[in-house]
DNA sequence: AAATTTCCTTACCGATCGGTAAGGAACTTG
DNA sequence: CAAGTTCCTTACCGATCGGTAAGGAAATTT
C-alpha cells in the first residue's frame, strides 16, 4: 500500500531539511518533489516552522523507542548500551538523514539555546547516561561525568557518519570500508573499556 | 590599532556564517554589522561565493598552523598528537565559531561531495593521520584504521563543542564545567590507551 | 594640478521566500 | 439528494535574497 500524501510530504522534508538545513529548504521544494505545490503542504501542516517541529518530534520519538527496545531485549546494562550505540552507528551509516537534520537543529539551536532546558533528544541522551551509570562503571560515575562518557560516543558516531560521503570521496569506496568497520570495532572497545575499568583522573 | 574594514567583514561573516549556515547568513546582514550596505562588502569580495571560500581557506590554514606549530615544540609524535587535540578541544570550547561552520560545510558538502577530493580540510586531517602512525600504534596501523581513531577523537571534540550552549543549559553551568574537564580527561586517555595499547580486532 | 584608484553610496533588477485568500473537484456524511 | 469536509489548485502579497549599474568623495599616484 502507499502512503498518505502526509507521510510522504514528512519523509520529503526530512530528506530537504537534512540536505539544506531549516533555511535552505524551502517548501515549495519539498511539495515539488511530490508533484504539488507548496499550499497543499501548508494545508497538512500549517506552517513551515510547524512541520519542523513535528519531524523533530518524529525523529525524537524514534531514538527514544531505540531505547525501549534494547531494554527489553538485553537486560545487562552494559550490554545494552553496547548494542545501542553500535545499532546506532550502524543506523547512521545506512540512514544519515536523521543525524544530519539533528546536527543542524543542534548548531542552529545555539542561538535559541536558551530553550535547550526542554531540548527534545533530552530524554533520549538521559536515557544513555542512566543506562551507563546503572552499569556501575568507574566505581559510581556522577551524571556529569556519564555525560562526558556518552557524548564522547555519540560524538565519534555522529561525526564519523555525517563525513561518510566525503570520506568516501576523499580516500576511496575500499578505504572508507576498512575504516567504517574498525570504526565500529574501536568503538565496541571503548565501550568495554568505560564500562568494566575505572574512570579517569 | 584597528583591523582593516576588510579584515572585520571577514570576522563578521564567519561569526553569522557559523550562526545561520551558507544560505541563512546574508550579505547585506554581515555588511550591517559594521554599519556598511552589502555593496561594500561586494567591493571587497566579489560575491558571496567568494567570500564563503576565503573564508574556508583561512580556517584550514589556522587548522594546519597548529599541526606546524606543535611539531616545532613537540618531538615525540605521540605526546604532539595528544597536545594538538587537546588543544584543539579547548579552542573549540573557547572559541566555537570555526567548529560550527566547519560543521555546516560538511553537512552542506554531502550534496556536492564530488569535490571533496580536495577537501580543505584534508591536509589538516592526513597530518593528524600521519602523525598518529609515526607513533607507531598497534604495530603498524594502516592509513584507514588510523583515520578511523583520528576520526573518534576529532568527532568527540567536535559534537561535544557544538553541544555547549545546549548542554549549559540543559544540565547548568556546574555540571557543564565538570562534564567538560572530565570529557578532556577522558579524551586524554583514550589518546594514550590508543598510541600505546594494540589496537581493536 | 590632473588622473587614477580605492571604497563606499543609492537605485535598481529578477528570483524566491513563507504565507493568505478564494475556489474547485471529489469524496463523505446527513 | 444536499451539505459539508478533505485536499488540492491558481492568484496574489510583501519581504528578502544575491547581484548589477552608475556615481561620488577621498586618497594616491603621476
Amino acid at each position: 500500500m502507499s502512503s498518505s500524501t502526509r507521510d510522504q510530504l514528512l519523509e520529503a522534508a526530512i530528506r530537504q531539511f537534512a540536505d539544506r538545513g531549516f533555511y535552505g529548504a524551502s517548501i515549495a521544494g519539498i511539495a515539488a518533489e511530490l508533484g504539488l505545490t507548496k499550499q497543499a503542504l501548508l494545508h497538512h501542516f500549517g506552517s513551515k516552522e510547524k512541520l519542523y517541529g513535528e519531524i523533530l518530534r518524529l525523529i525524537s520519538d524514534r531514538a527514544l523507542a531505540t531505547i525501549e527496545q534494547a531494554t527489553l531485549e538485553i537486560p545487562d546494562p552494559a550490554e545494552r548500551l553496547e548494542e545501542v550505540i553500535v545499532r546506532r552507528f550502524r543506523n547512521e551509516l545506512a540512514h544519515p538523514d536523521d543525524t544530519r537534520l539533528i546536527m543542524r537543529e543542534l548548531l542552529d539551536n545555539e542561538q535559541r539555546a536558551e530553550q535547550a532546558g526542554n531540548w527534545y533528544l533530552k530524554p533520549y541522551l538521559d536515557g544513555l547516561v542512566a543506562m551507563l551509570r546503572e552499569t556501575g562503571a568507574g566505581g559510581d560515575l556522577s551524571k556529569p561525568r556519564a555525560l562526558a562518557v556518552i557524548y564522547q560516543l555519540l560524538g565519534a558516531t555522529n561525526y564519523f557518519a555525517n563525513s561518510q560521503p566525503t570520506l568516501r570521496n576523499m580516500y576511496g569506496q575500499r578505504a572508507f570500508s576498512e575504516t567504517s568497520s574498525f570504526f565500529e570495532a574501536q568503538l565496541r572497545q571503548l565501550i568495554r573499556l568505560t564500562t568494566t575499568q575505572p574512570a579517569a583522573a
